[in-house]
DNA sequence: GCCGATTACTTTGCCGTCGTAGTATTTTCC
DNA sequence: GGAAAATACTACGACGGCAAAGTAATCGGC
């Protein structure tokens, strides 16, 4: 039970931390990972709501209020889907595509390279929370391929 | 990175779980921890808001508004400090102590144990996870005693 | 012993999250 | 092909968290 207290504090510290950062870009942790997934893992900087809610692991409620305020600031545009008329896309903006490069950078720089962690303890770290996540009902299909050791070896 | 996306996401599971387990006693994790630091923490089931601002590291607002659910609950009372008019403690009512009771052991049943780690992985969790959070700026002063081994050992 | 600084709590406003309910659009199946 | 079920999004209310500002009480230096 003192390792999950750990692990709520842990996240606090980040999310903290993270926002500090991002509050120069007027942007949060939640509306960055939006911006980031649309950059990174799509092919054509857009996705359905529905994919980034389950992606995100947040309900569509939030999503929907993550895409207005993203949409405000003219990070992101909603366009509708060519062949679903229920679903609608999140296309990130050339002006999101910039923002969120920097933003990565500041991240980089002020948040994640503070971990003094070594290569290895990074991966003890990672596959003790992967196993943590299991139990906990967490769905990781889609992570298997970062992590070749768990379950197997 | 991957690994401080692993905790937030952990944080995520283990908080919406105990927020699960714990609707049938009209409580939350954030309030349950309230109580909780009353009973265990404290001589005579009272602390200062101040106090529970510092252990539980949230501002002071957080607390004002945790106090006012858990009063109107009857869970806790608001009683004025003997030696300063400006603070006020929060008590531990009868009926709180009955209810953190058995919160405890739904969360105990349902939750913490359903971590199937060994002593040791649990440990090693532990310290990764502390020295994570020194890094990102934790003040730890107050778990020293609680974990021997990190440093030394 | 007074005035300024500090401390403790509350209030207000904003944000992210959830749960629930509603609406609109497919999709499925008789 | 039309009704029922499933799907995708939006709306609303509640909650916990932060930041900033306000209020009240105490402390400290001169």
């Amino acid at each position: 039970m003192a390792a999950i207290t750990s692990i709520m504090r842990a996240h606090q510290l980040f999310l903290a931390r993270a926002n500090d950062t991002l509050r120069p870009f007027d942007l949060t942790y939640s509306r960055y990972e939006v911006l980031a997934w649309l950059v990174w893992q799509s092919d054509d900087g857009s996705l359905s709501l529905k994919d980034l809610s389950e992606f995100l692991q947040v309900t569509p409620a939030t999503i929907t209020k993550a895409i207005d305020r993203l949409e405000g600031a003219r990070l992101v545009r909603r366009v509708p889907h060519p062949h679903d008329a229920r679903t609608t896309l999140a296309r990130i903006t050339a002006r999101g595509r910039r923002v969120v490069g920097q933003a990565t950078d500041a991240l980089n720089r002020d948040v994640f390279e503070a971990v003094s962690l070594s290569d290895e303890e990074m991966h003890d770290l990672f596959r003790l929370l992967l196993k943590v996540r299991v139990d906990a009902g967490d769905f990781v299909e889609l992570l298997d391929d970062d992590i070749p050791s768990v379950g197997a070896r």
